[in-house]
RNA sequence: GGCGGCAUGGCCAAGUGGUAAGGCAGAGGAUUGCAAAUCCUUUACCCCCAGUUCGAAUCUGGGUGCCGCCUCCA
């Protein structure tokens, strides 16, 4: 088996070897930062941060490189709207997105270049460009010369004689009579009054929006890399005037393999910023939706294809994820009984044949182009046996051997998870009228199981166990008195709070975070 | 107009020549005072037409519908 990928520049799969054996080099583009990201940006950034992780996985060393556009007009614009400067801005959103990519466990990149501490990299390759021929300077502007370039284009699979016409009249035509050719691009803009600029041969200026790429891709990674990623809106312009930058001052291949990915849709519309029908990570969060349910929503659909965002789908990936982590938490939870830790569960260089063609399913479905969703379908298998443990320790029910034995499973599940960056979370703090409970006490033990408390552990976690215990009790007594009028009343209530109360064997209930 | 992509059950979504994964929702059963959870069982002539083939959701041709890019965009 071996890892086959979508190669735009082909429009292919292809087998994924890289240019330095056991090595990969990876560039994605990253944001421009004039503000906060939203779900297509948690897309893309997520079936790549799953891309980078099976690598990791399958044993090669890799190089992530993305970059912050914080030189731009709309940063501009924002910050002549709220009257401060490009800087705060950029400041301001780039620590957005940190802490919004930490909170869906996406994998810090090792290098984030940012535009503006870039500068030198930039103003040499346009100086380089412009030697060679490629580009040319009009009154302090510099336009690379698509005519110059042979094969301009050959991502998009566009035709420059063709697409002539069509492009006419789509640009401001003081600009377009500065340019040789509509298609050609600024590599530089001079600067305009009162805006920041950048000193350069040219001019005081600032760059234009491609070259940074092409810029921070040679001096991070060099002249050719592995991998190049990004939006599929970006295919074009973005990528084949990248392409053109680079191969026409170094001579080589930028990138063997571009991948895209496919974008958010809402109601069979991409979602923009333009069209205002985007919905922000931080406010989806914010809405008691898990990071944990983002990921399975985004994975359950194939990387390149679009994604429709509906209530309805997010819903279904919350009910998925809810059954998935039970399965994933469950060797944690009830580790004091099961005696299993990530470590000892099982022995995964010896799997039972069925584990093992179960990871084997796994990989290929990864293998091919990236599957998640049947890779996804792979992790309910696994979790299957685990979510019915889980139900049964969590009534009580003593675990046997067989149980035991699914260690092995709990393991390989915990693994593969992992390699889709999908990782049990504990249940959320109770929120409890009179409550004055505190959070930062509670993270990260789970308390061993016993009779006195709830097999979660989470009446210990800060919450008020004693408010609930109470209500338990009165329920109690009037399920006794089988007034069950007023023991549903209880139970509606506390569900309502978010407490789940469940009845076992004994007169006994547990209640648990939902 | 040019380039590219998509059409699979109520919803989402895998599946690229051999009689349709998985998730959600639904139905029946076990369990339950009722729930919740769990377990078992169960729900598809794969947009249309024609063709290739012993055999097609999967290949070819033609339709129809939808989307993205061609301006900033993940």
């Amino acid at each position: 088996m071996s890892l086959r990928l979508t190669n735009t520049l082909t429009r292919a799969k292809a087998e994924f070897v890289p240019l330095q054996a056991g090595k990969v080099s990876i560039y994605c583009c990253g944001v421009t930062v004039y503000d906060l990201c939203h779900l297509g940006h948690a897309r893309s950034y997520i079936v790549w941060d799953v891309l980078r992780r099976y690598l990791i996985w399958l044993g090669y060393a890799v190089t992530f490189v993305q970059n912050y556009t914080d030189i731009d007009d709309k940063i501009l614009a924002r910050a002549a709207a709220e009257g401060s400067s490009m800087q705060a801005v950029s400041e301001r959103n780039i620590e957005a997105f940190v802490a919004d990519m930490a909170a869906l466990n996406i994998l810090p990149a090792d290098k984030m270049p940012r535009a503006t501490r870039s500068l030198d990299a930039i103003r040499a390759l346009i100086g380089e460009l412009e030697a060679r021929g490629a580009a040319y300077s009009v009154d302090g502007d510099v336009y690379f010369a698509v005519l110059k370039h042979q094969g301009y284009g050959k991502l998009s699979g566009r035709d420059l004689a063709e697409q002539q016409d069509n492009a006419a009249g789509r640009v401001a035509s003081s600009e377009e009579a500065r340019k040789q050719h509509p298609f050609d691009f600024a590599l530089w803009k001079a600067a305009k009054a009162g805006e920041p600029s950048f000193p350069s041969p040219w001019g005081p200026g600032r760059p234009g929006w491609h070259i940074e790429c092409s810029a921070m891709v040679r001096e991070e990674l060099g002249a050719s890399i592995d991998i190049h990623l990004g939006g599929a809106d970006l295919i074009f312009p973005h990528h084949d005037n990248e392409i053109a930058q680079s191969e026409a001052a170094t001579g080589q291949q930028l990138a063997r393999f571009w991948l895209h990915n496919g974008m958010v849709n809402v109601g069979g519309q991409k979602m923009s910023k333009s069209l205002g029908n985007f919905t922000t990570i931080r406010a989806l969060l914010a809405s008691g939706v898990s990071p944990m349910t983002l990921r399975l929503f985004v994975l359950q659909a194939h990387y390149r294809k679009p994604l429709d965002f509906t209530a309805e789908a997010l819903e279904a990936a919350a009910t998925g994820w809810r059954g998935l982590n039970a399965a994933l938490a469950v060797g944690r939870i009830y580790q004091g009984l099961l005696g299993w830790s990530e470590s000892t569960a099982g022995d995964l260089a010896a799997l039972p044949d069925e584990l093992q063609a179960s990871k084997e399913r796994f990989s290929a479905a990864m293998d091919d182009d990236l599957n998640t969703a049947a890779a996804l379908g792979e992790l309910f298998e696994l979790a299957r046996p685990l979510r019915a443990l889980a139900n049964r320790l969590q009534r009580h029910d003593i675990p046997g051997l067989a149980d035991l034995s699914l260690g092995g499973r709990w393991r390989l599940l915990l693994e593969l998870a992992g390699v889709l960056g999908l990782e049990s979370e504990q249940p959320r703090l109770p929120t409890l009228p009179g409550s004055s409970g505190n959070p930062a006490t509670s993270a990260g033990s789970f308390p061993s199981l016993s009779e006195t408390e709830s097999p979660l552990g989470i009446s210990a976690q800060g919450c008020d166990g004693e408010a609930i215990q109470a209500l338990i009790e009165r329920r109690k007594a009037a399920k006794a008195a089988r007034d069950f009028a007023t023991a549903d009343g209880i139970r509606d209530q506390l569900r309502a709070q978010g407490i789940e109360l469940i009845d076992r064997p004994g007169a006994i209930t547990d209640w648990i975070q939902r």
